[in-house]
RNA sequence: CGGGGUGUGGCGCAGUCCGGUUUAGCGCGCAUGGUUUGGGACCAUGAGGUCGGUGGUUCAAAUCCACUCACCCCGACCA
């Protein structure tokens, strides 16, 4: 490709909505544009990038086994009615009426509508396993589309399903989908973290996320120094420090006026957070939910949400905590009515703990479990802090940020029930068929690389993915025979099969370098006068400082053969 | 949806507080001509803007008021 022909120009500028370092080089390298918040086209090289990832993911997917298949977007709401997803994914379902009036809706994911066409082409175990998928657009009207490519409304995904007749086959198709993943993120040449997730609303066994460690992660990872125990933040789980027990003493109020926040109590009283109990009041599904947690800790929303197996929860509003009758910043566990109390196993230990009075200006101390109040769940509702103890090992936890690159999870039988996904087994007997889900975002995934690979001046695209490979880069000056030769060797090393991007415009070199640098092609190729006078071209990798000296005569073979060395 | 912020040529910004010397500027980019060519060159000339939108206040609005839209950032969703 000619740049002086190419489609899509580099800017100098920082476009000045991007602050994310893959959304500022992408914008900047002229490879995506945007359309709307979350929405973005892709240009000429930042294309020839996502089918270079495509390609490498339907290899890997292919060799694992998978069949390629391709679904509509547009889909009868009646279908997530069935499974009651449209309820699951709630105002993230992109929606549309038809001219008759009918509910579409635009795929969110294709579970329902593959397994629905599973249903009708399996009948019996010997159908099975299958491993089905597809790489296509999906629509998902997030709350908050984010980072640039990271977070987006629309975008493409593979995602493969698979179909078993047992726990078993499960197990087995999930673990070459584990394989799969990592050979994919191998050849993106990025570090991925195999980390436990939640699964979801959908439930489900297992469910693993693939994270690359990044400042702009918007998932925190917790990760034990001394054993493999990692987990999404959301999931993890710790050691939490003992503090108890001590001898119980005798409740006693105490006035505490103006004192609402566990800071205040516990600066106010002169004692340590760790002896106060924090009251959170959520509403779960329309009801209002008391969760109680040692004074030094936070409430983990998503351990929450699971255990209560509700759809939505909202921390409660100051109106619907008073409508519950409690008084904000004083609630007790003690003596309250008609609420759900959820505990975090924290405050189990027999401490003398500072909680609230359920009055205005007024708090209790020497509170003990179950001495004094009652919880309707006593479980593990806290968010894991760093230098936690790893509940594995005696190891420390750390907390870090991470980007979610890729989700796996067995998904059991809810689907295939839901739609009436059966299959006849050995004995005679209708089953559920057993599905495990797998999703990619490629997009996310082209960013995490850049997140990756980037410095200063740009980004440093692993040869894998790259655009192009080489950058080849004359710089003219009348006289000379560099523009000879420059054409000559874009000639030649195409022919030997290489991917040349060829700068062939008239610029000053500083803005041919730069410009090579942003885009971060793997391998540059400089023809000058100065090169030429030593029959020669300078040859260097994007990723590296010095250059070397290699012969005009043999560059196209020499070159290959670099870039063979790196594959 | 709650909290914060920004909208001025393709991009980055100034001007807005305190309305009128502003025919709305600057830098980058763009066009034409010339001089340049190893890390974002220089000179000259030029094109390009309903100041996000609507309504209002006023003799007069980019500037004040109201409403509205879009986008970004921080929290509830997920590849």
């Amino acid at each position: 490709m000619r740049l002086s022909e190419m489609f899509g120009k580099t800017q100098r500028e920082i476009p000045s909505e991007a602050d994310t370092p893959s959304h500022q080089l992408l914008l900047r390298a002229g490879m995506i544009m945007q359309v709307a918040a979350g929405v973005y086209s892709y240009m000429p090289l930042g294309w020839r990038v996502l089918k270079k990832i495509e390609n490498i993911i339907r290899e890997e997917m292919d060799s694992a086994g998978g069949q390629e298949l391709t679904m509509p977007v547009l889909q009868p709401v009646e279908l997530w009615q069935q499974t009651g997803r449209d309820k699951s994914f709630g105002k993230g379902l992109f929606t549309l009426l038809d001219r008759r009036e009918r509910t579409l809706v635009l795929g969110p994911t294709h579970e329902e509508v593959l397994t629905q066409m599973v249903s009708h082409h399996v009948q019996s175990y010997r159908d099975l396993p299958k491993l089905l998928y597809q790489i296509q657009t999906k629509f998902r009207d997030e709350p908050r589309p984010r980072g640039g490519l990271i977070r987006v409304r629309e975008f493409i995904m593979k995602d493969l399903y698979s179909f078993d007749v047992d726990e078993a086959g499960l197990d087995v198709s999930y673990q070459k989908m584990v394989q799969a993943y990592k050979n994919i993120y191998a050849r993106c040449a990025l570090p991925a973290l195999f980390v436990e997730a939640d699964s979801g609303a959908i439930g489900g066994k297992d469910s693993h996320e693939f994270m690359l460690i990044a400042d702009n992660g918007e998932d925190g990872v917790v990760c034990c120094e001394g054993c493999h125990y990692a987990a999404n933040a959301e999931k993890a789980v710790s050691k939490k420090r003992k503090i108890g027990p001590e001898k119980p003493l005798p409740p006693e109020e105490v006035a505490t006026p103006g004192m609402k926040t566990i800071e205040d109590v516990s600066s106010f009283l002169k004692v340590p957070k760790d002896h106060t109990l924090k009251a959170v009041f959520y509403v779960a599904d329309g009801q209002v939910v008391f969760a109680m947690i040692r004074g030094d800790l936070d409430v983990n929303e998503v351990k929450l949400q699971r255990l209560l197996k509700c759809t939505d929860l909202h921390i409660a509003t100051e109106d619907e905590v008073k409508a519950a009758g409690i008084a904000a910043g004083y609630a007790s566990p003690m003596g309250l009515k008609n609420i759900k109390i959820v505990a975090d196993d924290s405050m189990a230990e027999g401490i003398n703990f500072v909680a609230g009075g359920n009055k205005p200006d007024v708090h209790i101390k020497n509170v003990n479990y179950p001495r004094d109040f009652k919880a309707d769940i006593v479980a593990d509702i806290a968010q894991v802090r760093d230098g936690d103890g790893c509940p594995r090992c005696d190891g420390t936890l750390k907390l870090m940020q991470g980007i979610e690159m890729g989700h796996v999870f067995k998904l059991g039988t809810f689907l295939s029930n839901a739609l009436g996904a059966f299959f006849i087994d050995e004995k005679g007997n209708s089953q559920p068929i057993i599905m495990g889900c797998y999703g990619i975002g490629l997009g996310r995934l082209l960013a995490a690389v850049v997140e990756h690979y980037h410095d200063e001046k740009g980004i440093i695209w692993p040869l894998s993915v790259a655009p192009y490979q080489v950058y080849l880069c004359p710089l003219y000056r009348e006289g000379s025979h560099v523009a000879d030769v420059a054409e000559k060797l874009y000639e030649e090393m195409q022919s030997a099969g290489l991917e040349v991007l060829f700068d062939d415009r008239e610029e000053s070199p500083g803005v041919k370098f730069n410009d090579a640098d942003l885009l971060g092609i793997p391998l540059r190729v400089t023809v000058s006068p100065r090169t030429l006078e030593k029959d020669s071209v300078e040859v260097k990798w994007r990723a590296e400082k010095q250059a070397t000296l290699v012969p005009v005569a043999g560059v196209a073979s020499r070159v290959k053969e670099l870039i063979q060395s790196k594959k």
